[in-house]
RNA sequence: GCCGAUGUAGCUCAAUGGUAGAGCAAUUGAUUUGUAAUCAAUAGGUUGGGGGUUCGAUUCCCUUCAUCGGCUCCA
């Protein structure tokens, strides 16, 4: 019976009698062949040497589309487990996935990999790769897989299989010496990874829980050839370059200091008006979008927080208590009960809300040492903090226009890609299910309405409320969340808040946390390594910077920086007694976007040169003509 | 907090069981310069802190702090 097998641009093929997955790739090219990590048939990822027996929708997957990466990194994964267990046959296995970029695998061994073991361990995959060891499917049941692992004294692997619902398949993939339990699908064979990088080990948990064994972890990347290794590396580098913590050292932006205490930030000159104007843009943009602002304290009575019960959840993010002429005072963790004490220091009529309260509001929370990281991740940072307050039947409304805001604000500061995701009920949490229904679905329509795509986190929300983030990306793919929207069925009942509606009852108004940066000091960081510090010019510190060739422009300089700071830009003048090439290296270095070098020539003619960082020189023009020049990019 | 690595001048890095050196930066002087580094001199360090071993420690050991990469958590 002939076979017909649809491809993805909708061209057919057809076959006699069965056909292998692979024989099928060989025929549109040998090359894709070669490339071929495995297929998915009818939407179902398999191995590529699996055969098709029936009329089938058949993708070839390589190295290049996001399945085909997955699985090949997969692959490697199982490539270095086997090479470990060669090496040190007496350490267990337990798991190794394939993550974003590369993949790891989580050991159990007394000792950590050090960086001997690590090119110890790259060596042999190389040998075992030369080998191209086909990677073959077997198919068992829960027994056979038992008396397997359980002969090679694998543990992790029988809690696994333990773990596998009865009736669902269970398969093994073994390469040479090396059997592994896995879903698979795999690449045909370990010669299919040509180039490998151990990246670094360290430790995890099992299963990612602290209460359970430590376990060694080893993170590797490979590629089908060396020169995507190669680029790889020098992705790398670039990021390196990028990374907030060398770029705020470089441009003097803001420090730590060890008797200040870790993650506590210092914010220096030039960073602190990146600070100014990233904060009055926000402010502006706040009033122009109908909040109003609020100040509240750095500290409150225990009382404060046992009310909001912060106390209670919380108190392990906390510093520790302070003890004022016999009261109990806490630095805040977060803004939110000092915000609601406003709301209820007077009655409210439904004709007053929405309430939308908005505070750059400095909060500090104990964070375990192990994680502090940069501005990404600090013990005391600003959140740009808004509460809303609301009736039910204002709920989708303020959640379309949060959103809507928010991407608004991240756009102007150059982003573009986002990551936005929906976290619904946790087990715990307080709130009725009619509560969290309304809260989850008005957050989804609101996405849905935007045409907005995101993903599900399911059991993901605050005890106390669904939310949405919005993630941003650092320098080396790592996502950061900015934007947090959050419903409280908390706080409203805590502290009792009330409005009087139409019917002149008292009613329980509807909460929303939300911070749209986040934290200024993470966002701060995100911006850096996004633009590799080269700021959107109306963020940059000093946007124009004057470079006089000899003293005799000194005075005309300075005209010019008059005329320049009427314009409202930031200019400042290099009138140290150097060359000129040297003060242009250190400008382009300092990422200073404008420079105007001044001589004699410009002096005595009244125009200016004008030089773009990055670019180079823009020539000698009318000072005029150089101001729109430098507007166009306002 | 846990696993591992690291900590030498402002920055990037070197060196040794006999108490440290380079480049850049800084300071001073000379030079007045045309689109990414002018020349010279000077100064700068209890080698993260504390303790131990040793005749002697920056080097070896212990401890502590911090940083980096992860685990976990989150803005």
């Amino acid at each position: 019976m002939p076979i017909v097998i649809t491809l993805p641009d909708g061209s057919k093929k057809e076959y006699p009698a069965a056909i292998s997955a692979y024989d099928v790739a060989h025929e549109i090219s040998p090359r894709l062949a070669s490339a071929a990590v495995a297929a998915e048939i009818n939407s179902k990822l398999v191995d590529i040497n699996t055969m098709i027996t029936e009329d089938s929708d058949l993708v070839i997957h390589t190295f290049k589309t996001d399945a085909g990466r997955e699985i090949y990194w997969h692959s490697s994964a199982h490539l270095m487990a086997q090479a470990v267990k060669q090496l040190w046959p007496e350490v267990q296995v337990t798991i190794g996935p394939a993550i974003e970029q590369g993949f790891y695998y989580d050991f159990d061994r007394e000792e950590a990999f050090s960086d001997e073991d690590l090119l110890k361990i790259e060596e042999r995959m190389k040998e075992l790769s030369a080998q191209k060891l086909p990677y073959s499917r077997q198919e068992l049941s829960k027994e056979e897989a038992i008396k397997i692992f359980g002969d090679m004294g694998e543990h992790y692997k029988i809690v696994i299989i333990e773990e596998i619902p009865d009736g669902d398949p269970i398969s093994t993939y073994t390469q040479g010496d090396f059997i592994d339990l896995c879903r698979g699908p795999h690449i045909p064979h370990t010669g299919v990874i040509k180039a490998v990088k151990l990246l670094r080990s360290s430790g995890a948990y099992w299963r990612g829980d602290e209460r359970n064994k430590m376990l060694k972890r080893i993170y590797g990347i490979s590629f089908p050839s060396n020169k995507e290794m190669r680029q790889y590396m020098e992705f790398l580098e670039e990021a390196a370059k990028r990374d907030h913590r060398k770029l705020g050292r470089d441009l003097e932006l803001f420090s730590f200091d060890d008797e200040v205490g870790p993650g506590l930030v210092l914010w220096h000159p030039k960073g602190a008006m990146i600070r100014h104007l990233i904060e009055s843009y926000w402010t502006d943009m706040h009033l122009q979008n109908g909040y109003e602002l609020v100040y509240t304290p750095h500290v409150g009575r225990s009382k404060l927080w046992e009310t909001s019960g912060h106390l209670g959840f919380y108190e392990e993010n906390m510093y520790a208590k302070m003890d004022v002429e016999g009261q109990d005072y806490y630095l805040k963790p977060m803004n939110c009960p000092f915000h609601l004490s406003i709301y209820n220091a007077k009655h409210h009529s439904y004709r007053e809300l929405p309430v939308r309260m908005a505070e750059l509001g400095t909060v500090y929370r104990y964070e375990r040492s192990g994680v502090l990281h940069g501005l990404m991740r600090v013990r005391g940072f600003t959140q740009d903090d808004a509460h809303i307050i609301c009736t039910p039947d204002q709920v989708s409304d303020e959640v379309e226009k949060l959103i809507v805001f928010a991407l608004d604000m991240l756009k102007h500061f150059g982003f573009e890609e986002f990551l936005i995701y929906l976290s619904t009920k946790p087990e715990a949490a307080v709130g009725s299910d009619e509560e969290w229904d309304m809260a989850t679905q008005s957050l989804r329509a609101s996405l849905n309405k935007l045409g907005l795509e995101f993903d599900m986190d399911e059991g993901g929300g605050a005890f106390y409320g669904p939310k949405i983030d919005i993630k941003i990306k650092d320098a080396i793919g790592r996502a950061w969340q900015c934007t947090t929207i959050q419903f409280d069925f908390n706080e409203p009942e805590r502290f009792n808040m009330e409005y009087i509606g139409a019917d002149n009852q008292a009613h329980r108004p509807i909460m929303i946390h939300r911070a749209i940066l986040g934290s200024v000091e993470r966002f701060f960081a995100t911006l850096l390594e996004y633009h590799g510090g080269n700021l959107p010019l109306w963020l940059m510190p000093t946007q124009m910077m004057i470079l006089p060739i000899t003293d005799a422009q000194i005075e005309y300089a300075k005209e010019i920086q008059e005329r320049l700071r009427k314009e409202g830009l930031r200019c400042e003048i290099d009138a140290r007694n150097e060359k000129i090439g040297y003060k242009i290296r250190e400008a382009e270095l300092q990422k200073i976007p404008f420079m105007s070098i001044i001589g004699k020539k410009e002096a005595e003619e009244g125009r200016i040169t004008l030089r773009r960082h990055g670019e180079g020189d823009l020539g000698v023009m009318d000072f005029d003509e150089a101001i729109q020049r430098i507007k166009e990019e306002l």
